[in-house]
DNA sequence: TATGTCGGCTTAACGGGTTCAGTACACTGG
DNA sequence: CCAGTGTACTGAACCCGTTAAGCCGACATA
């Protein structure tokens, strides 16, 4: 029977298939919960949650109060379908899983970004994959096509990155922590490595090191590239030489680049390592060959974290504030989705703590 | 300028803003962009998108065409809003943000989560707040009455757990690693830290020690009273005496609790600590002090990550797949919200992975 | 032939918010 | 007294899938 049957007008419905999934699913107040409490329409309730105008104040304190009372919060579905924002911030980290595992940096500038987004009222949508560059843009276009977030943080720029030309197809609001890029038009929240590269060459160069090395990491990171050119051109400009020998972000590799540079016959009297575990790996190289720090071999970390103070010698290391990247990069991005594009952005030069690790040279120079 | 409201009961989510509109929005095709470009109704093609019966196999067939030439993907908000689950999981660090950026454990357990969840069409909305088990608990119920997330992975299990009640009361499928608690219904996810402490004692009993010392982290973790209970009974039993200090799992503070322990007149000549970054530190104390490594003191962490190797010496540690223990983790608690309850899972043991920190003890037995 | 059973597809009603176009009423000013 | 301007609030459409229920034609069975 159709409408024929001069049904009740609010006929109650009888047990339409229970969805049975959640435990113990108390059906979760609505706004239609509200209104029918307060006896006025759902659009009345709407308007006064959200600070809209169009409600008296008395009547948007009763709302406020029962939705209180009754424990009220917003589905996020529901206003996701509606055209508003989801709430939520998409980042991917391509890297081998097991790096993550041994390098902190993420974690520090997720603390950033984490804090931002908080305070924001936003979510970290978060995935953790290999690196694919290819299945990260994937990721993105997935996460964007289902209406699941609003924005992306771009980490690890890269060459020829192919993750620029998806979040520019799919127009996803997004920050780039890197660049800028030539023919992008995404915010970026950049670094002068070249600065940090000079601020390191006065050190080491200034304490008499006439022959440093710079084991850095992977160049496909244009950091990466970035930091090595800069160190070449501030340490030749001082009068010293650098070589350059790149290697993954792990330990043992770090390990065997630095028994091979101090094997050589022109082994170097300073190392500038890529990172933190990095310069770990070979400060643990040098005292396998009893190889003497700073005496003999000065070393300094260009990326700092509490690893670098664990250790005996305290490690000599570029510090920045990791978690002010984040953070930074998060409200770049939630400004964009709001409307405000802040355009480039560059990160204060980083500070270089001068620890133990780093000394004049004391040893006869031409260590054989 | 926010609703004229009280203060005090602060509205579940921040007022919105200015709909803001997408940088460049090209309006994401829909299911009825399909059905309309293959003259049949928006239900013909949700059935034949979802595999469920009802359609003819060419029919089907077209309607996969369209959508992967379209580039359709489902969205999220109105899939879950008709019922269905969120596919995001949700996960609250509660530590000191520092902390996290120091200890690699749970960057260690998110890859495997996130493997899991990957695998399973899932993500993680991941959270990191300051150590407030209420605030923690807050957001859970945040998420759930947002319908946000289909469930919870609880992690750092403490006594007097704030939020098992909460979790209980919303009925939010979960899982908690730890435990199990009484009176609680919830999976769990336990280890055997008697056994793994048995694991110690014996290798260190074994190497000669008989004045043995725990630097362990709060008690205010149930892990670390387990531990510490059961290493105790442990190292008892096989006739050696046991000391334990708690700390915070800070290397500055596990340094000084360490150049405490070898400054007594009954020092011990091995220490077993609760992490590996407070191993270290530990290592760094006794590097300052001249005490040999392993001759005069050995050292084990209870907590294995690749720390341990990067040093030198190399830390003898407990060691156990903290990436499978995430995915397990999350694999638990998927099978939860799909309906399959699995009650609670042992951990396997930790495996001791015997490197170069621990040894006899070589040196004069009363150490000045 | 009348009836029953399917397969294949349509219609429409949700779900829980947002928002536009009104409506009802009060107050102001001419 | 009436137009004019607000303010407070209502109704209903809409976002985009899911799903119960209904309809129609084809084929099988009695």
């Amino acid at each position: 029977m159709t409408a024929a049957g001069e049904p009740e007008d609010a006929p109650p419905r009888p047990a339409r298939r229970a969805p049975a999934r959640r435990a113990a699913a108390p059906t979760r107040t609505t706004m239609a919960d509200i209104a029918r409490r307060l006896g006025i329409s759902k659009a009345a309730v709407s308007y006064a949650l959200n600070g809209q105008p169009g409600v008296a104040a008395a009547t948007r304190q009763q709302v406020l109060d029962v939705a209180a009372e009754l424990g009220w919060y917003p589905s996020s579905s529901a206003r996701a379908l509606s055209g508003s924002e989801t709430g939520v911030v998409g980042l991917v980290l391509s890297r081998p899983p097991d790096l993550l595992t041994i390098e902190t940096f993420f974690m520090r500038f997720l603390a950033g970004v984490e804090k931002v987004l908080a305070e924001r009222g936003s979510s970290l949508l978060l995935r953790v994959i290999g690196e694919h560059p290819d299945a990260e843009a994937q990721t993105y276009e997935r996460w964007w096509g289902e209406r699941r977030i609003d924005g992306v943080i771009l980490v690890d720029e890269r060459y020829q990155d192919l993750r620029l030309p998806v979040i520019e197809r799919l127009g996803v609001p997004a920050v780039l922590c890197g660049g800028p890029v030539r023919g992008s038009t995404l915010p970026c929240l950049w670094t002068d490595h070249a600065a940090d590269a000079a601020t390191v060459a006065e050190h080491l160069v200034g304490l008499g090191h006439r022959r440093i090395a710079h084991v850095s990491g992977p160049t496909r990171f244009v950091h990466e590239r970035a930091r090595r050119r800069g160190l070449k051109r501030a340490v030749t400009a001082l009068g010293a030489s650098l070589q350059v020998r790149e290697c993954e972000y792990t330990g043992p590799q770090a390990s065997e680049v630095t028994r091979e540079l101090l094997s050589r016959s022109d082994a170097p009297t300073a190392i500038v390592f890529g990172s933190d575990v990095m310069a770990l790996a070979g400060l643990a190289a040098a005292a396998e060959r009893g190889v003497a720090v700073p005496g003999r071999l000065s070393v300094v970390s260009w990326d700092d974290s509490h690893l670098t103070t664990l250790v005996h010698p305290a490690v000599t290391a570029l510090w920045r504030d990791t978690p002010a990247y984040g953070a930074l990069a998060a409200s770049i991005l939630l400004d964009l989705v709001e409307g405000r594009h802040r355009g480039s952005t560059q990160m204060t030069p980083s500070t270089l703590m001068v620890r133990e690790t780093t000394g004049p040279v004391t040893a006869g120079e031409p260590s054989t």
